[in-house]
RNA sequence: GGCGAGGUAGCAAAGUGGUAAUGCGCUGGUCUGCAAAACCGGUAUUCGCGGGUUCGAUUCCCGCCCUCGCCUCCA
C-alpha cells in the first residue's frame, strides 16, 4: 500500500512518513494554552493534525500521538489571578472546555496528553543537562537561559541566522525579566519568580521559579515518545522561536536528533488578516454554532483548504460545507446498509486487506501531502456516475459494498460528520403546531387551486423560516437554509 | 530591512512542459398551477505584468507589481 508523503519544513522536502522503528509512528503537537477558549483557528492546527493522524493509522500504521496541555504561562497565571481562583483550578475548566470542543469536532483524543505543570522535575532534569554541557548559563537573578551560540545549527529550521535575529528583534526586545541575558537571542529555561506570579513557583536547584515556555515540549516529547521520535508538528507561527528553541535545548543536551519530520500547517485568515482579539475577527466554535452551523460543518470547511496554504474564513465556506455534506449524507443512505467503522478499517488496514475501490483517487490524492482539494475534487468526480448508477438501481450488490468501503476510508480519513438525512417521520415531529397548522391550510388551499392563498401562506411559511416542498403526493416542511 | 507563502473563471480551489479538476454561485432546460427540491446542460482560447528558453509554458528562467504571514506572546 502507498504511504503518505509530506512536506518537512527542515529539509523543505517531501518526505515518507515512516515509523523509524518500523512499529509505531511517534508524533508530538504542540498543544493548546488553557487561558481561554480556543478560536477556530487553532482547532484548524488540530483537525490538520487530526486529519495526519488518520490518514497514518488508514494506511495500516500504528501511532503514538502526544499533544500537550500548556497550563502555566504569563498568561494564564495573569488570568488566573484576575478570575481570583487558583491556576490549577483556572486551567482545568478551559482544559474541559478544550476536551468539549475538540470531540464536538471529531478530533480523535491524543495517547499521551501531558501539563507542564505535571513535569516539573523532568524540565529541570533537562536544565541540569544543559548547565552541565555548557550551554545554559545562570543569570544574577536566579534565572537560567540557553546559550544559542553554544548550538551552532541554531536557525536552521526557520533559516534565520543569529545575526538576523538580532537586527530584527528591534528594540522592543527587553522583557524586564530577561534583562540579564548574555545575548538577546539567548531564551529562558528557567524564570526566577517574581512577585506577580503570586503562588505559582516551584523549587528548583536554582531557586523558585517556572520553567521557560518552549521548555515542556522537549521535556514531554522526549519522556513519552523518546529522544528522538518521527515528527513534530504545529503551527507555522511556532516555527519560529519555539521549535527552533525546542530543537536547540533537546539536539544539545541529547546530540541526536529531536524530531525527524518537521510539519507546520498555514493560518487560518478571517476577513484577509489573522484572527486576533485586538481585530475582533475571533470565532470560537460557540460563535460557529450560534450562528447556526454544527461542528460538522465547520470540520469540513477548516479541512477543504490545503494545510499548506493560508485559508480565508467566512460563512460561505460553512454553507458550501453543509451543502456537500447533504449530498454525502444523500448518498450514503442511498447506498444502504452501513459504513464501516474507523477501528475496522484501520485493522484491515493493518492487515494489507484494506481496498477502497473506485475511491482510489481520493485516498491517493491524500497520501500527496494531504491534499484535500484534490481529493474533494476527486471525490465528486468519482461521486457522480456512482450517484446516477446507483438511482437508475444498475449498481451490482457487490459494486455497493466496494463503495461503502471506499467511501468509509474517505470519510474517515476526513473524520466527517455525516448529518442524518431528513426523513418525512422524523422530520414531523420537530414542525411546530403553529407551522404544521399553516402548511396544512396551505395544502388545503392549494387542493382547491386556491393559488392565491396557498402561495401567501407559503410566503408566510418562509418569513417564519420554513420551506414548503410538494412532492408527488403531499408536501414536506423544513426549516429553510440560511 | 531579512526570511517565507501566494497571485488560476463571480467566489473558493487543484493541477501539468502539450494545450485548464472540483465545489459554490450564476444561467438554460426537465418537473411544477407557479415555486422549492431533484435531475440534465452551459458557464476561464485562458492561468498578476513584461521579457527569455522551447516545436510548444499557466507549468522552466530573469525582472517587475500586488497580497499575506513570520522576525515580539501566538495554532
Amino acid at each position: 500500500m502507498k504511504l503518505l508523503s509530506l512536506h518537512d519544513t527542515l529539509s523543505r522536502k517531501r518526505q515518507e512518513v515512516l515509523p523509524s522503528d518500523g512499529k509505531v509512528f511517534r508524533f508530538y503537537c504542540c498543544g493548546p494554552t488553557v487561558y481561554g477558549p480556543a478560536h477556530i483557528g487553532n482547532f484548524r492546527t488540530f483537525l490538520v493534525q487530526d486529519l495526519l493522524r488518520r490518514v497514518v493509522e488508514l494506511s495500516g500504521i500504528e501511532t503514538c500521538h502526544v499533544r500537550n496541555i500548556t497550563d502555566v504561562d504569563d498568561k494564564t497565571i495573569r488570568e488566573s489571578q484576575s478570575a481570583g481562583i487558583s491556576l490549577a483550578d483556572f486551567t482545568a475548566g478551559w482544559t474541559a472546555r478544550f476536551h468539549d470542543d475538540a470531540r464536538a469536532l471529531n478530533i480523535l483524543k491524543p495517547h499521551v496528553e501531558p501539563g507542564a505543570v505535571q513535569h516539573i522535575p523532568e524540565q529541570i532534569t533537562l536544565i541540569e543537562t544543559l548547565l552541565a554541557s555548557g550551554h545554559a548559563y545562570c543569570s544574577g537573578d536566579g534565572s537560567v537561559y540557553f546559550k544559542v551560540s553554544s548550538y551552532a545549527p541554531y536557525g536552521r529550521l526557520s533559516r534565520l541566522d543569529t545575526r538576523e535575529l538580532r537586527a530584527g528583534a528591534g528594540e522592543s526586545a527587553n522583557d524586564a525579566d530577561e534583562y540579564d541575558k548574555d545575548n538577546v537571542s539567548d531564551f529562558v529555561l528557567w524564570k526566577t519568580r517574581k512577585p506577580v506570579d503570586g503562588e505559582n513557583y516551584w523549587e528548583s536547584p536554582w531557586g523558585e521559579g517556572r520553567p521557560g515556555w518552549h521548555l515542556e515540549c522537549s521535556a514531554m516529547g522526549m519522556k513519552y515518545l523518546g529522544e528522538s521520535f518521527d515528527l513534530h508538528a504545529g503551527g507555522v507561527d511556532l516555527c519560529f522561536p519555539h521549535h527552533e528553541n525546542e530543537i536547540a535545548q533537546s539536539e544539545a543536551a541529547t546530540g541526536k536528533t529531536f524530531a525527524r519530520h518537521w510539519f507546520h500547517n498555514e493560518h487560518l485568515m478571517v476577513d484577509g488578516s489573522k484572527m486576533s482579539k485586538s481585530l475582533g475577527n475571533l470565532y470560537t466554535l460557540a460563535d460557529i454554532m450560534e450562528r447556526g452551523f454544527g461542528p460538522g460543518e465547520l470540520r469540513y470547511a477548516l479541512l477543504a483548504g490545503s494545510c499548506r496554504t493560508k485559508i480565508n474564513f467566512s460563512m460561505e465556506r460553512l454553507q458550501e460545507a453543509q451543502g456537500n455534506l447533504q449530498r454525502l449524507a444523500a448518498f450514503i443512505a442511498k447506498l444502504g446498509g452501513s459504513l464501516p467503522a474507523y477501528d475496522e478499517l484501520c485493522r484491515l488496514a493493518a492487515a494489507g486487506s484494506l481496498d477502497t475501490g473506485p475511491f482510489l483517487p481520493v485516498w491517493e490524492a491524500l497520501l500527496e501531502d494531504l491534499n484535500t482539494p484534490a481529493a474533494l475534487g476527486q471525490l465528486f468526480t468519482v461521486l457522480k456516475p456512482l450517484e446516477k448508477a446507483l438511482a437508475a438501481g444498475s449498481l451490482k450488490e457487490e459494486e455497493m459494498d466496494a463503495a461503502r468501503t471506499g467511501l468509509a476510508v474517505i470519510v474517515q480519513a476526513f473524520g466527517w460528520i455525516i448529518p442524518e438525512v431528513a426523513d418525512e417521520a422524523g422530520n414531523a415531529a420537530d414542525v411546530p403546531v403553529e407551522i404544521a397548522q399553516m402548511a396544512e391550510q396551505r395544502w388545503a388551499a392549494k387542493q382547491e387551486k386556491n393559488w392565491q392563498e396557498s402561495d401567501r401562506l407559503r410566503d408566510e411559511l418562509a418569513v417564519a423560516g420554513w420551506t414548503i416542498k410538494d412532492t408527488a403526493d403531499g408536501y414536506e416542511v423544513e426549516p429553510s437554509r440560511q
